[in-house]
Formats: C-alpha cells, sequence, structure tokens
DNA sequence: GTTCAGCACTCGATAGAGTGGAGTGCCAGC
DNA sequence: GCTGGCACTCCACTCTATCGAGTGCTGAAC
C-alpha cells in the first residue's frame, strides 16, 4: 500500500508554489515548457516546436524552439512517444507548469456565475447540499469530484437520545451541531425498558450536550439505578467512537462517468472507477495528499500506484477559520489545472461560507 | 422521457415466462437460438453454424442449422454484423432465451458459499449493510448492482424528537422500525425556544408512536401552547412529506466500474455511467420495469432510449411477505441471464430474510 | 555564441492490394 | 427433409507504398 500515512510529511519531495525551490530553467525554457503543457491540455496531441513559436515569451524560431525542447527532454521534462513526433509533458513537467501559476486564478466568469447560481439555490440537509456539490464541481471541471464532509470530531453535540428498537439492542442518535444526525447500534446488556433507556439518554444528554464528541468525559455520575448506569458507559463508549478515523469520514462522488472518456485505455477507466468505488482509499489518498501540504498531485507523486495516469487537485474547505471538509478532482495527468484550481478554490470558499452561515446559531 | 409512470402497466407488452404466450419456435429452431445466445454470452463473437451442431437438441448438419438460423434471421430473432458473419442474438432473442428459462435456476456452488459468507458476516447499519450488498452482487455477476432501501411507508415510528438548531429552525428527527433514522429541517415561524420545541415533540411523539408514516392522523388535539401548536401542525406536515415519493427512496449503486469493459464504445460506458449517477433516474426505471411485472427488461423494452444497448434485471425483495426494496442488475444485453437471476433471487431471498430478522421485535 | 534557414531523415498514420479463412446461401442427391 | 458439396462473400490481417509532421544537425548570419 502506497498510500503515505497521516503525518510523514517530507519537505524534500513536496514541491509548493514559493519562488525559492523552483528548478532553474530559464525564461525562455519555462515559457515553451509552459506553452507545450497548455497546448497539449487542449489538444491531447504531442506538440511539435511549430505550434508554439508564437507563444508568449517564446517568439524565436521553430529550430531554436527544437533545441531547447530536446533540452529539456534531457533535463526530463518533455518525451516523446517515439522519434519525429512532437513532445509530451512529463509528470515532472506538468509539476512545473504547476508550480509556475502564479496563484489559483481567477475563474472564468460563466463557470463563476454557474457556482454563484449554485449556491443560491443550494438548500436542504447538508448532506444533499455536498453530494449536489461534487456535481457541481464534476461539471465545472470535467474531472470525477470528491467531496469530505466536515469531520463530527469538532461539532457540538445538540442532543443525544436512546431509542429501544428490540429487548436487547438500541439506538442512539445524535445530532451536532452542523444538522448532521449519527447513529449506532447499541447492544443492551440486559433486557430493558424503555423507560430505563429514556432516563440514561438523558442523564447522558444532559453531560455532553455543547461539548464536541472529542471531549467526552470518562464516565458520569451514578444516576442511582444500576442498568441505567450500564447503559450509560456504554452510550459514552459508542460516542467516543463516532469521532476520529478516516473510515468515518462521509465521501460524496460525483461525476465519475467523465473517467470513461479520459484515458486511451479500458483497464485504466476501469481501475480508476473501481478506486473511486472505495471510499476509504479515496479518503486517504486526499487525506494524505492534504498533510504532504500539496495541492495538486501529479502522477505517481501521491505513491499510489493505480492512479498513476491520473492527476488530483486537493482544497480543504475552512468554516470560520477551522479546516472542515476537503474537496478532490481527480482528472488525467493532463487534466486542465488552472481551471481546476480555480473551480476547486471557489467552490471550497463558497462552500465553506454556506457551511458557516449554516452552522450559525 | 421514456421512464413509464407508476401504475402504468401494460400487460399487452409484458412477456411472462408462463408457457401460453411464448412465440411458436419447434423444439430445433428454439434449441438453435439458446444454443447460440448461450454461445454468445459467453464468447461476445457472432456465432457460426459449425459452433453449435453439437448443442444439446440441435445435432443435425451445419447446412441444417443454417437454414434454421437464416429462418430464425428472417423472424427477428437474430441478425448478421455482415454477409458472411456468424449471427448476434437480436433483443427478440434475448427475450425468448430468458423467456425459455424455467425459474431463476440455482446459483453455482462458489458464489451460493460467497453470498453464505457475506451474510454471516453482514453486520452493522441498515444502510452500509445494502450499500456492501450492491457490492457483493457486482461481484457475483460482473454487473453494475443497484439495491432500493425498502421505503419507509410501511414502517412504523419509533420516536420522533425536536432539536433545536438556530433561532428559527429546527430538525425534525424520526427513528423508524428498522433503525433507519430520517432527518428534516422544520423552518419555526417564530423564535421558539427549546422548552416549546421538546414540547411539541414529545406531543407528537405521543400520538404517532407505532404508526406509520402513512397513517398519521390530520391534526392534533391542542396542547394550550399556541406557539406549540403551530409547530406540531409544522411537524405533522414534515412527517407527511418523509413518506412516499420515488424520490425520497434511497438507492446503493455498485460495481459501476464493471460498465467500462462491458461496451465497444466509450461513449455508451459514459452515458450508462451518468445514468447510474443519477438516482431518481435509476429508482423510477427500476420500478417501473417492476410494475410491468417484468424480472427482466432488454434493449429497449424499458423504453428508455439511453439504455438500449444494456438489460436489466430485477427482482423485487420481500421481507415477511411484504415487498420491501428492489435489486437490480445492470449489464449490456448479451449479460449472463441465468447467471444474474440466480444471483439476483439468492440474494434478494438472503437479504430479505436478514432485514426481516433485524426488523423483529 | 546565439539564432535560424535549410536539409536529410525518421516514423507513425493512412490508404490500397492481396490473401486466408470463417462464414454464408444454394442445390442436387439420398 | 436432411446433408455434403460448392461457389461466393467479406472481414481481418498483412504487406507495401506514400505522405507529412516532426525531428536533429549544420553552416552561415548577426
Amino acid at each position: 500500500m502506497a498510500v503515505k500515512k497521516k503525518g510523514e510529511t517530507r519537505a524534500e519531495d513536496a514541491p509548493r508554489r514559493s519562488s525559492g525551490d523552483m528548478p532553474d530553467l530559464d525564461g525562455r525554457k519555462a515559457a515553451i515548457l509552459n506553452a507545450i503543457v497548455t497546448e497539449y491540455i487542449g489538444t491531447a496531441q504531442p506538440v511539435g516546436s511549430q505550434h508554439i513559436v508564437d507563444a508568449p515569451g517564446v517568439h524565436v524560431s521553430s529550430a531554436t524552439v527544437r533545441s531547447e525542447m530536446a533540452s529539456l527532454e534531457r533535463e526530463g521534462y518533455l518525451t516523446q512517444p517515439h522519434t519525429s513526433a512532437g513532445r509530451i509533458p512529463t509528470d515532472k513537467g506538468y509539476r512545473f507548469f504547476v508550480d509556475s501559476l502564479e496563484g489559483p486564478g481567477p475563474l472564468d466568469p460563466a463557470r463563476r456565475q454557474q457556482v454563484r447560481t449554485f449556491f443560491d439555490a443550494a438548500h436542504g440537509e447538508i448532506e444533499s447540499m455536498l453530494e449536489q456539490t461534487s456535481g457541481l464541481l464534476a461539471d465545472l471541471t470535467d474531472c470525477a469530484a470528491m467531496v469530505v464532509a466536515p469531520p463530527h470530531d469538532a461539532q457540538g453535540i445538540r442532543s443525544v437520545q436512546l431509542v429501544g428498537m428490540s429487548a436487547r439492542t438500541a439506538l442512539v442518535v445524535v445530532v451536532l451541531a452542523d444538522g448532521v444526525v449519527e447513529k449506532a447500534t447499541l447492544d443492551l446488556r440486559d433486557d430493558t425498558d424503555d423507560a430505563v433507556l429514556a432516563a440514561a439518554g438523558s442523564h447522558v444528554a444532559a453531560h455532553v450536550q455543547g461539548r464536541t464528541l472529542t471531549e467526552l468525559p470518562a464516565e458520569l455520575a451514578p444516576t442511582g439505578d444500576r442498568s441505567a448506569d450500564a447503559v450509560v458507559a456504554d452510550t459514552l463508549a459508542i460516542l467516543s467512537q463516532m469521532s476520529g478515523g478516516e473510515a468515518r469520514d462521509q465521501l460524496f462522488v460525483g461525476g465519475s462517468s467523465r473517467m470513461a472518456a479520459a484515458f486511451d485505455a479500458v483497464e485504466t477507466v476501469r481501475s480508476v472507477l473501481s478506486i473511486l468505488e472505495q471510499q476509504l482509499v479515496v479518503v486517504s489518498l486526499l487525506r494524505d495528499v492534504l498533510d504532504r501540504g500539496l495541492s495538486v498531485a501529479i502522477g505517481t507523486e501521491h505513491g499510489y500506484e493505480p492512479l498513476a495516469s491520473c492527476a488530483l487537485v486537493v482544497m480543504p474547505v475552512s468554516v470560520d477559520g477551522e479546516e472542515a471538509g476537503t474537496i478532490g478532482l481527480l482528472g488525467p495527468t493532463r487534466m486542465n489545472y488552472p481551471q481546476a484550481l480555480a473551480a476547486a478554490r471557489v467552490v471550497g470558499e463558497t462552500l465553506g461560507q454556506r457551511l458557516a452561515e449554516s452552522g450559525r446559531r
């Protein structure tokens, strides 16, 4: 398993946008490389020297461009599918291109409007809004889009309730400040009647209300009823299990159908789609990329082999300054990075505001 | 929109397995047709006359088979991609084949064991079990699998609770007998404090507990508090919206990555995948096919153009004799029908039993 | 010492010709 | 009515030729 463990940040292979550690390519080479990437993103065809003589920052003859391209190839930024074909960017080439973008750049007006319209119309439960947001992102970028819901850890508890389901099981229903309702089954040690359950429930509720799932007391004062106390203890244990762990993060994936046309090889399509079906893998992948301080992971940078021909754009969503949830975009390495970054930024920010408004009491 | 409205049952174009309305093909023709379908399902290659001379029920020379094939083609059961190629079944051919299967047939032992192992290990919330069931079905059949959760209508209400979220909104949290927790936002007409909310909540709870979402009273006796009464009325309205409507049916789709290899044309793959992303379309499609009394819809039989090159296997899941939830399998028209039907039946029955056990108090 | 026009060269993509073979339809004979 | 035989069809494949987009290199100009 190549997905890195949390916290294993490696500064040396985590390129940033800071100008300091940018590999030195003189202005013309950089312009040529960026022109090739831009052209290739648009056409998906190998780019010949002739095509970019008029690109901004270039304006030299194709012969000169050729010699620069040969040099860029030696340095590992470009490859040729075969002799006498144009050049294609390598992952390193894309990396340079992405690092060269100064800031995420603006989103084009049409898409900006689309985002505005979407969030103006958005309503209803948080889950369906996040689900729809993944669809919006896919529409905007033509990538598969992922939205990880804010973790529950930081959310205050609004309500805890115990509902008897059968003689030996009850349901713990927790309402959190952001409107998310969590539930878990509680196996009762003894037959417990509804009155005891209700008592235990309100005892727990009284002591945890307002706290977050990570600030739970280890135990509560006895209620005086022995069987209720057992239920209280078990309920507390269940509550503490509700926080934390990538396994509990809710994931919404939209637009995975767009992967069908993104790769030539059917097998690649199949394997990428099957990865998108694995919630846990996707969540830990996003988490990992984010932890390494990247906003874009190209090719094998995320270290996850099956996605070697993909690039991943990751954007944290912050609500009132707190990091809450994540946005991800998955496409072929030749995806439109400026557009994807811009869309992710705008949607992320707007979503963050939206969540902040709805969470405010 | 070609998806039929609920209830628009058309008996005349809903072929059944009953022997009465089977189009007359003499035994040999039927054997030849079924042999061709079987062969084509296995190889995805046009089937020549030579390949099926040894099939059971045939045993005539290839020349005779050829003349029968020509006849079957005239009658619309087969086509040729081009002259001098073998034959491919038409949708009508598949339909005959499916109608010829007497009963769903047994599932092979390995798969049967896989189902048993799965349900022995299955635990946890109903939603995650259904989600995993869709993955199981996909594994068993190499199709995309759909599981529609049982509708809430018939479920008894275990608990209703009102939780204040902000000054003007509250969350209605309903726990149903099968362990499903539904929620909806309630917009309050006036600022309402938590005590009033709680009072209104328990008033509603007391009067609806045990009833189903479809058996709600139109109004309740006044509580004596005017603002509480308003909340009670609004809560009742919200509860009644929770039942019914395909829009509320929860859908789990698994194994859609398998569609990548199912069709030659990338565009077909893309459009099929994009349909699988549209929950409402899928649910109403399944509902519609079921309402027409079909368990298999081949090609355009379901009337939904974009899935013309697909076949759909539908199986109702019954819990204690009540129809509850649906299983669906989507594959290319050349899917393995016997296997798909057998898997759907076994999984459907086992799932039904499982749900019955967990729902019993 | 860059830059660039010119030139020979490479090699995939495309088209056309030829061939093999899997398949057909038809027919005469049993 | 079934079947072996036969002529025919046409896709799939290979081989060849051609085209052209692209390259690398070189020598002259600035």
